[in-house]
DNA sequence: TCCCAAAACGTAATAACATAACATTTTAAA
DNA sequence: TTTAAAATGTTATGTTATTACGTTTTGGGA
């Protein structure tokens, strides 16, 4: 029994449900190349270059894919705020927790390449209190600390 | 009584001796073409691209510079800790104190361009420590608050 | 002083990342 | 069902950064 070629990376439904959650709050329309993109994300378990994520697509696809098309995507996806862009390494990665917006705050292992989401409180309150204390109105901010995961340290 | 053009932008002799410092402790050369790259980041008081700062030089200097040139002097003065590089906006900014190394740290205005430097103990050690309980071993950050600052705020 | 290896620099080409300009199609709401 | 906004398609181009390779400069040891 032969099987048409898959048309897009798998979506666990809950992850799908997450982003059409999103969406709708943010009255945006998840269109099936914004799902295809966000779904080619999840699928590679790092951070993926707009090109690479191009070649994913193209593969996947089978046909041409122009870069403004995948920028697009991915301008649209971290606009409703189901992916963040790490700014060091010009990349792109879904959101562990994209049930709410929020900052983009990494430990990136520099051997393996994974990209772990901070989740810290703390973090938040004092990068806003130092912006407070310098009379600066802060509107977004980037945290990226890069190193040796757990598992890369002990190689 | 006529002037010979300005070879290279004024560097303050404070600034010059805190370079040879770092040079000096870094056991790295700093050369004149180095040196001039950083007086001319330091005239500009703002993070300038790598591609604008050739051409300040260039039209300092009246000749061209090749794209590598200003890309190892960068690498240079990035590697003694006099500059830093702004990933946000893929920017080059002299180090507001660049007696002793440090992670890069700012509140960028989105109105101005201004980049103020954030000296913070407290943040620092409160990455270390979001690090720490990760079991990861940070090896360099990067943080970016980006908004209004002080006096943009206001307009 | 001269030799030599390492560091710095020069030149050209190209790779990698991102957006501009403009036409067409799709969509959701009046 | 019309229609205006949103999304997409296509082509070209702008911006950022590196590779490959050859030459020059520099500083330390024989």
């Amino acid at each position: 029994m032969t099987r048409t070629p898959t048309a897009a990376a798998p979506l666990p439904a809950h992850q799908r449900k997450i982003a059409e959650q999103r969406c709708a709050e943010a009255s945006e329309r998840l269109t099936p190349a914004r799902l295809g993109a966000y779904a080619e994300l999840l699928a590679s378990n790092r951070p993926v270059s707009a090109y690479e994520l191009i070649a994913l697509l193209e593969r996947r696809q089978q046909k041409k894919i122009a870069p403004l098309t995948v920028y697009r995507h991915l301008d649209f996806l971290i606009r409703v705020g189901l992916v963040h862009r790490i700014e060091s390494t010009q990349s792109y990665v879904p959101c562990d927790h994209p049930e709410h917006s929020h900052e983009s705050q990494y430990l990136l292992c520099s051997s393996c390449g994974h990209a772990a989401e901070i989740e810290s409180g703390p973090l938040g309150s004092l990068l806003n209190e130092i912006a407070h204390q310098q009379g600066f109105r802060a509107e977004s901010s980037v945290v990226e600390i890069q190193g040796l995961c757990r598992s890369c340290k002990t190689d």
